[in-house]
DNA sequence: AGCACGCCGACT
DNA sequence: GTCGGCGTGCTC
């Protein structure tokens, strides 16, 4: 017998099938699917791999074959499914096998540790503990003693991912009121019993509908389309509390922020232990667990990032994907996978229900449900019929002209002082990436844009120019607004800080928190901010993307965007597509509880059909003016398009790279190729960045092509520089 | 990815 | 003559 192998490298180069010659003591253990040991090479080293078919006899010669040494593991680790599954994600993100095998499962490479977990020592009452540590000088200790609470055990790992303190930790250990022991790593994450079961709300009838929707027979994927605040989550427990009940199991993506414990708190509410989640900090260690346990069906419901859609449930019936229009659920890094389109073609072949929820769907996710490619299903209403909040439009122009040069309007300081001293909370919206970078007339708000591209143009310090990051076309920076004339041409170039800086000044008073990459690089300050002010802790709220999404805060009445425009010009294709998501968005965070909320949008583009969309809570408005001025431009959905980026330290060689990609791109039939033109940012981490797009009718040759000049150009150009596809969407 | 093979210039 | 730098090709 013949075992096909796939070795265990990320080098494309060994990417293919190796035969081995299965020996005759093995051949009940080598199986599909299970890991090996095979000598490899001209010394016959050892390597690992995977078995990914089984034949009788090989077209190699026998003198070459080799005998396969030993199987791992001791049972197959990959599913035939899951094997079918790493080729199409070979095909499909140009990988290779082995890396899309190590993606589909986190392979158990250590024997499982021990490790130290604190306990409360016998006898000790807890709350009598907690109510002892009022004193904010055993603040940290109270924290503890408040997570033991919920959670029966500390372990030391958890101690940084929590922020506990384990100073703290070891004071109390100290007085005797905790005892640690080594225990399994496997009883420090099981799932400790306590949880009180939640029972089911009453659904409305748009809620019931969704439920029947989502377990209905269409096997299309649904596109769950719910405004904000209008209980998708409700939605979503009910029906797997269904298929539970039919034996099947479920997946539940989320975006890779912050958002999974509040979501798993509510599943594990009305699951308890069926349900675990994943997440970015666990190690390989503690994933691997919820795998198994996933496997064993002690588990059947797992909740996470885009990398839980490779959970190993059996009967699985159903995939979420909650906050479907996320970027995060495309990998940043190669293999840059999709985990929608990867629970899309899972789901076909498990024959499971895929649901897309998502109160701002991407336009193709709109366009595919419009065409029946996907199934619909709306809510409407948010939850108690709670009204969606009034959103202002303030034109900045006729602030400025009006003789108000501050970043705030008269409307939103009005509101905001409103606010205030009603006792509630007001969040600030400010997008700052690319924020510098576009060149806009202070007076009439006209925006320098490229006329090839409809994109606009960003401003380049270093060679004091305006270039376009889709065609490359570089012009002046002009010295006088084209448009209106005046002289007031500016760069923006407010800040989070300077926000912040600016309502100190003019709210003394106010309590104020600050969310951006500047304040949330230090490991857990994300959840900190976010709970510090869920817990009114702060009165104001000032960040950039970040606290657009998600959370739930019951006592923000007023929202204010300083300055729409920044969105609206990222310079980037598929800017007013994330526009009109982040507005809608943090539009939606005003008013959830009791439905008096209000936004203040500041803007020079009051008439932007993005603004005017978003405001009056028109979607279906946006979506087709989108797809309307998609279709004139030909760009996605009307036509397959691609951005093929060349990196490296030597921006000679990327520029070489890339111009070599576009001829080899123009030999493909039937594709119009644009560029080079430098990324939008031109270096990050040393490496320069320049890209080439491509746009054509088929899909199919568009990426046959792009893997042509892949396989060769990598080859030809070495290391130093890398090539790129990146699609849309 | 490693590793051997082999071609070529430089040096004992 | 011999050493070693590196481009090329192979690994079941």
């Amino acid at each position: 017998m013949i075992a096909q192998v796939i070795l265990d490298t990320s080098s494309s180069q060994l990417d293919r099938i190796f035969d081995y010659e299965i020996p005759f003591l093995l051949l009940s253990d080598v199986a599909l699917g299970v890991r090996v040991q095979v000598p490899f090479g001209n010394k016959n080293a050892t390597a690992k791999g995977y078995v990914v078919g089984l034949r009788e006899e090989s077209d190699v010669p026998e003198e070459k074959l080799k005998q396969i040494q030993s199987v791992l593991d001791g049972a197959p680790v990959f599913s035939p499914e899951e094997i079918w599954l790493a080729h199409w994600m070979k095909e499909r993100y140009f990988t290779t096998l082995s890396r899309a095998l190590q993606l589909i499962t986190p392979t158990k490479e250590n024997r499982q540790r021990r490790e130290k977990a604190f306990f409360l020592a016998e006898g000790i009452d807890l709350d009598e503990a907690i109510q002892g540590r009022e004193n904010p000088k055993s603040r940290r200790q109270r924290e503890v003693l408040l997570a033991l609470q919920t959670k029966g055990v500390v372990t030391r790992k958890e101690l940084g991912a929590t922020g506990l303190s384990l100073s703290a930790v070891e004071t109390l250990t100290k007085q005797g009121i905790l005892v640690s022991r080594m225990v399994e790593k496997e009883e420090s994450i099981a799932y400790e019993a306590g949880w009180e079961k939640a029972t089911a709300h009453a659904l409305t009838k748009e809620q019931q509908a969704a439920v029947t929707a989502i377990l209905s027979e269409d096997r299309r994927p649904l596109l769950f389309w719910g405004v904000t605040g209008s209980g998708k989550t409700e939605v979503y427990l009910s029906a797997i509390e269904t298929l539970l009940s039919q034996g099947k199991t479920a997946i539940v993506l989320v975006p890779e922020i912050a958002l999974t414990p509040q979501l798993f708190s509510r599943f594990e509410a009305r699951f308890g232990a069926l349900v675990a989640c994943t997440h970015s900090r666990m190690t390989k260690q503690e994933r691997l667990l919820v795998w198994q346990k996933a496997a064993a069906g002690e588990v059947r419901v797992v909740i996470g990032p885009r990398s839980a859609v490779f959970a190993p449930l059996p009967q699985l019936g159903l995939i979420v994907v909650d906050e479907a229009h996320d970027q995060s659920y495309r990998s940043e890094q190669a293999p840059r996978y999709d985990a929608r389109e990867v629970a899309q073609v899972w789901c076909q072949k498990k024959k499971a229900k895929l649901v897309l929820g998502t109160a701002t769907p991407s336009v193709e996710q709109y366009f595919l449900a419009k065409g029946g490619d996907y199934g619909l299903v709306e809510l409407s209403k948010r939850i108690g019929n709670v009204a969606v909040p009034r959103v202002d439009v303030v034109d900045m122009a006729e602030e400025l002209a009006s003789g108000h040069t501050l970043m705030f309007s008269r409307r939103l300081l009005y509101a905001m002082d409103r606010a205030l001293k009603a006792n509630k909370q007001v969040l600030l919206f400010l997008n700052r990436r690319g924020f510098s970078a576009f060149v806009s007339c202070r007076k009439c708000g006209y925006v320098a844009t490229c006329d090839h591209c409809s994109v606009a143009y960003t401003y380049h310090g270093k060679e004091q120019n305006l270039q376009c990051h889709y065609c490359g076309k570089t012009v002046p920076v002009p010295t006088v607004c084209p448009v209106c004339g005046s002289k007031y041409i500016r760069f923006f170039g407010s800040g989070t800080e300077k926000v912040e800086a600016e309502v100190r000044r003019l709210f003394p008073k106010a309590r104020i928190l600050r969310m951006d990459k500047d304040t949330t690089t230090k490991k857990n300050s994300y959840h900190q901010i976010l709970s510090a002010f869920a817990k009114k802790e702060a009165d104001i709220l000032i960040g950039t993307q970040m606290i657009a999404k998600g959370h739930d805060f019951a006592d923000v009445v007023l929202v204010g965007v300083l300055a729409a425009d920044g969105l609206l010009f990222e310079g980037e294709l598929g800017s007013t597509e994330r526009a009109f998501q982040l507005l809608t968005q943090v539009i939606g965070r005003a008013g959830r509880k009791e439905g008096n909320g209000l936004a203040v949008v500041q803007t020079y583009q009051p008439r932007h059909y993005v603004v005017q969309a978003a405001a009056k809570h028109q979607a279906e408005a946006f979506y087709e003016a989108e797809l309307a001025a998609r279709q004139m431009m030909d760009y996605p959905p009307f036509c397959a398009m691609v951005c093929v980026m060349a990196t490296g330290e030597v921006e000679e060689r990327v520029q070489e790279m890339v111009t070599a990609a576009k001829e080899k791109l123009e030999q493909g039939a039937g594709l119009e190729v644009l560029g080079p033109s430098p990324a939008r940012l031109r270096k990050i981490q040393n490496q320069y960045r320049w890209q080439v797009f491509a746009k054509g009718k088929d899909e199919e040759a568009l990426r046959s092509q792009v893997k042509e000049v892949l396989k060769e150009l990598q080859g030809r150009f070495g290391g130093g520089v890398h090539l790129q596809p990146i699609f849309p969407g």
